[in-house]
DNA sequence: AGCACGCCGACT
DNA sequence: GTCGGCGTGCTC
C-alpha cells in the first residue's frame, strides 16, 4: 500500500510514501515520516493508493515511520485546511501546521482523567438581553446565517453570549471564544468562572507546554469544554464544536500578518459554514465588511441599547486645537488641565489617550538637520526615556543615545520632535506635581504581571492619571475613571490609508467608553485641528450609522473591498536591482485582458524593512476566485528566484 | 522551512 | 592555509 502525505513544510503538493507491511491507513492519519535528512516529520495522510501511483515511478520511495493509529482528521476538518490553503494562497503544508503546531503535541499520549460536571444557573438578564438572547436561541438549533451582536461597552453582550454558551455546555458540546489579543484572556477568564463556577481552556502563543497538549488533545477528543482563546485557537482539532464566538469582530488584529496571512474572523465564519454550527460575532463598533453584509441580509444583526443597562454615555467635546496657542514643549490644553484638576479635586481618575510609545517620536540635529532612522528600516527611531535608547518600532532593533550628532559631530544638538506618552506623562508631572501619573503602554506591559500591576494600581488609586496608548483601549474596566483626554485625535487620519480612518473611529470610540461607566456619566474631550473632518463630526454626535453608510458608499463608488476583492504582492529581496526587475517582470507578464486591475509595482510603505528592499503590487478583481486563480497562474508562469521573497496577502489592509 | 553543499573574503 | 559568510538547490 502507498500513500500522498502533505507535510507541515511550505509544499502544496504532497509527498509519496511506501506503508510497512503491518500499517494501514486512511486520509487524514497523522503519520511520521522521515523526510530529507530529518527521519521524523508530522505529515497527514492525503490519498491513498493499493498499487504504486505513476507520479512516483523513478523516486526511491521512503516508508513511513509510525502511523498515530488515534489520531486522524475528519473529511470536514480536511475540507477546512484545503479552503484556508485554496483562499488565502498559502502552501497547504504550512496551512497544515497550523493545526498540528508541533511535534511534541502530536506525540503527548492522551488520558481523559477529567471529569466534566456544570450545573446549569439561571442568570437575571434585562429585556433586551432576553430579546437578544432569544434570537441567538432560535439560530442554535435552526441555524446558518452568521449573528452579530452589537451593543456599546457594558450593554451586556458577554452576558448574552454566555447565555449561548451554558446552552452548548449542557448539549456537552465545545465551544470558542476568540479573542484578538492575549491580553485579553485574563479578563475574561475572571468573568467566565464567576459566571460559571470552573475556568475554560486557554490558547495562545504563551501558554505552557503541558496545557497546550492537555487542551489540544481534549480538542480532539470531543471533550465538553470552552476555550477562550487568540487566532490561533481557530486551528485547534475540535471534535465536536457547537459554537464560535468572535469577540470584538472589528479588531484588526485578527488579520494575521506575518508567517500565514489570513482573516481569523473571516475563517471562523468558514469554519462554522463547513462544520455547520452557529458564530456570533461580537463588538461595540461593528466593521464596515460586516455592515455590508448584515445590509445584504448575509448576516443577522442584533442591537443591544445602553439605556436599559444603566450605563450613561459620557459627555463628548470638542477642542480646536487651532485656537490653542501652547508653550513650547507643551501638548495638554488648557481645557483638559482644567478638566483633570477638577477630577482630582474630587478624587477622581482621568485618562489621557495618545497611541505613540516612548518619549518622543522623532529626533533631529538642530544644527545640520539630521534625523535619526532605522538602519534596516524606512523609519524614524524613537526615543525612549524609561529605558535611556532609540528604539526601532518595525524591528525592534536598539540605539543608544548619543550625546553628539553623528552627522555632524556637533554636541547637545539634538531636538526632540513631538510626544509619546512618556513625554505627556512628564508634561502632567509639572503641572500636578503632587499627583501619581502613570503610563501604559506595550513597553510596560509586556508580561502579565506588569499589565496586572498596572490596572491593580489604577483599580486602587494608586496611579490618579493615567497616559496610556491603544493598548488600554481595550476591555478593561475602570470603576472610579471620569475624565477621558484624547491628545492627537487626527492622528491616522493622514496616508491614504482607508481603514485607518474605520480604525480611528473604533478607537476613539473604545477609548472614551472607559469614561464614567459605573453610575455618573464621564466626561470626553477631544483634541483636534480638524473639527469639521466628517469622522470627528459623526463621532461627536454619536452618529456612527451615518459614517458607516458614507464609508460604504465611497467604497463603493471607488469599487474597493467589500465590493471588490484585492490581493497584494510583496516582492522582496536585499537587493534592490533584483526586487525592483522581478516585479517589473510580474507586471509584464500578467495579461492585461484578464478582467484583473493591476496596480504597481510601488515601494512598500516600509521600503527598507530589516535590510529587506520591498515593492507592491495589488490586484483587483470582482470575483475571488477568479482573482486567486489568475494570482496563482502568474505565480507559476513566473515564479520567484530564489533571491527573491514573495508574500501574497489575500484581502490586505493597506491598499497602499 | 530546514539543511547541506559550495564558493568567496579575512583571520590565526 | 581554514573558518564562516550566505546564495542555491533539494526534500517522496
Amino acid at each position: 500500500m502507498y500513500c500522498n502525505i502533505l507535510i507541515t513544510k511550505p509544499f502544496n503538493h504532497t509527498f509519496t510514501y511506501k506503508l510497512k507491511p503491518h500499517q494501514s491507513v486512511t486520509k487524514g492519519n497523522i503519520v511520521l515520516i522521515p523526510f530529507g535528512k530529518k527521519n521524523d516529520q508530522i505529515g497527514m495522510v492525503y490519498e491513498t493508493y493499493n498499487s504504486l501511483p505513476t507520479i512516483a515511478k523513478n523516486i526511491r520511495l521512503k516508508e513511513i515511520k509510525l502511523v498515530f493509529v488515534k489520531l486522524c482528521f475528519t473529511k470536514k476538518l480536511i475540507e477546512f485546511i484545503d479552503w484556508i490553503a485554496n483562499y488565502t494562497l498559502a502552501p497547504k503544508g504550512m496551512v497544515l501546521k497550523l493545526f498540528l503546531v508541533n511535534k511534541k503535541i502530536i506525540e503527548h499520549d492522551i488520558k481523559t482523567d477529567k471529569i466534566f460536571s456544570f450545573c446549569p444557573t439561571n442568570l437575571d438578564l434585562n429585556i433586551e438581553q432576553q430579546k437578544a438572547f432569544k434570537v441567538i436561541d432560535k439560530s442554535l438549533v435552526s441555524k446558518y446565517h452568521p449573528i452579530v451582536l452589537e451593543g456599546v461597552t457594558g450593554s451586556g453582550k458577554t452576558e448574552v453570549y454566555f447565555e449561548a454558551i451554558e446552552k452548548i455546555l449542557t448539549q456537552k458540546k465545545q465551544a470558542l471564544i476568540l479573542l484578538p489579543e492575549i491580553s485579553l484572556t485574563p479578563q475574561l477568564e475572571k468573568r467566565f468562572k464567576q459566571r460559571f463556577g470552573f475556568y475554560p481552556d486557554i490558547w495562545h502563543s504563551k501558554i505552557t507546554e503541558k496545557n497546550r497538549k492537555d487542551t489540544w488533545h481534549r480538542c480532539y477528543q470531543g471533550f465538553p469544554m470552552i476555550v477562550v482563546g487568540a487566532r490561533s485557537s481557530l486551528f485547534l482539532p475540535f471534535k465536536n464544536l457547537g459554537l464560535i464566538i468572535v469577540d470584538e469582530e472589528h479588531d484588526l488584529s485578527f488579520k494575521q500578518e506575518d508567517n500565514i496571512r489570513y482573516q481569523a474572523r473571516d475563517l471562523a465564519i468558514v469554519r462554522a459554514q463547513i462544520e455547520k454550527f452557529p458564530i456570533i460575532l461580537s463588538s461595540a463598533t461593528p466593521s464596515l465588511e460586516t455592515y455590508n453584509n448584515i445590509n445584504k441580509k448575509k448576516f443577522t444583526h442584533i442591537y443591544l441599547p445602553s439605556q436599559f443597562s444603566g450605563l450613561k454615555l459620557p459627555d463628548i467635546e470638542l477642542i480646536n486645537l487651532q485656537n490653542e496657542k501652547f508653550k513650547k514643549n507643551n501638548w495638554i490644553s488648557k481645557k483638559i488641565l482644567k478638566t483633570i484638576g477638577k477630577c482630582l479635586e474630587k478624587g477622581e481618575q482621568s485618562l489621557l489617550f495618545l497611541n505613540r510609545r516612548g518619549y518622543s517620536p522623532l529626533t533631529l540635529c538642530q544644527n545640520c538637520g539630521y534625523r535619526y532612522q532605522c538602519n534596516h528600516c524606512t523609519f524614524w527611531l524613537v526615543q525612549h526615556k524609561q529605558k535611556n535608547r532609540l528604539l526601532c518600532h518595525h524591528c525592534g532593533t536598539i540605539y543608544p543615545i548619543l550625546s553628539e550628532c553623528p552627522k555632524c559631530n556637533k554636541p547637545d544638538s539634538l531636538k526632540l520632535i513631538g510626544p509619546g506618552v512618556e513625554r505627556l506623562a512628564e508634561e502632567l508631572n509639572d503641572f500636578f506635581p503632587q499627583h501619581n501619573i502613570g503610563i501604559m503602554s506595550s513597553d510596560n506591559t509586556n508580561t502579565t504581571n506588569k499589565i496586572k500591576k498596572i490596572i491593580h494600581d489604577f483599580e486602587n488609586k494608586k496611579i490618579d492619571i493615567l497616559v496610556a496608548t491603544q493598548i488600554m483601549a481595550k476591555g478593561y474596566h475602570f470603576p472610579n475613571l471620569s475624565f477621558v483626554g484624547v491628545i492627537d485625535a487626527d492622528a491616522g487620519l493622514m496616508g491614504g490609508d482607508i481603514r485607518a480612518i474605520e480604525r480611528t473611529y473604533n478607537l476613539l470610540q473604545q477609548v472614551s467608553g472607559r469614561a464614567g461607566r459605573t453610575n455618573k456619566p464621564g466626561k470626553v474631550l477631544i483634541q483636534t485641528y480638524y473639527p469639521n473632518q466628517p469622522l470627528i463630526q459623526s463621532f461627536k454626535n454619536r452618529d456612527r450609522k451615518s459614517f458607516i453608510k458614507r464609508s460604504l458608499k465611497e467604497r463603493e463608488q471607488f469599487n474597493i473591498p467589500p465590493f471588490s476583492y484585492m490581493t497584494a504582492i510583496i516582492i522582496s529581496s536585499s537587493s534592490k536591482a533584483r526586487a525592483e526587475s522581478y516585479s517589473n517582470e510580474l507586471v509584464k507578464g500578467s495579461n492585461l485582458d484578464s478582467g484583473i486591475d493591476f496596480l504597481g509595482p510601488v515601494e512598500a510603505p516600509l521600503f527598507l524593512l530589516r535590510g529587506q528592499y520591498r515593492y507592491r503590487l495589488l490586484l483587483k478583481g470582482d470575483r475571488r476566485q477568479i482573482l486567486n486563480n489568475f494570482t496563482r497562474n502568474l505565480i507559476k508562469k513566473y515564479p520567484p528566484p530564489s533571491y527573491i521573497r514573495l508574500i501574497i496577502d489575500v484581502d490586505p489592509y493597506t491598499f497602499v
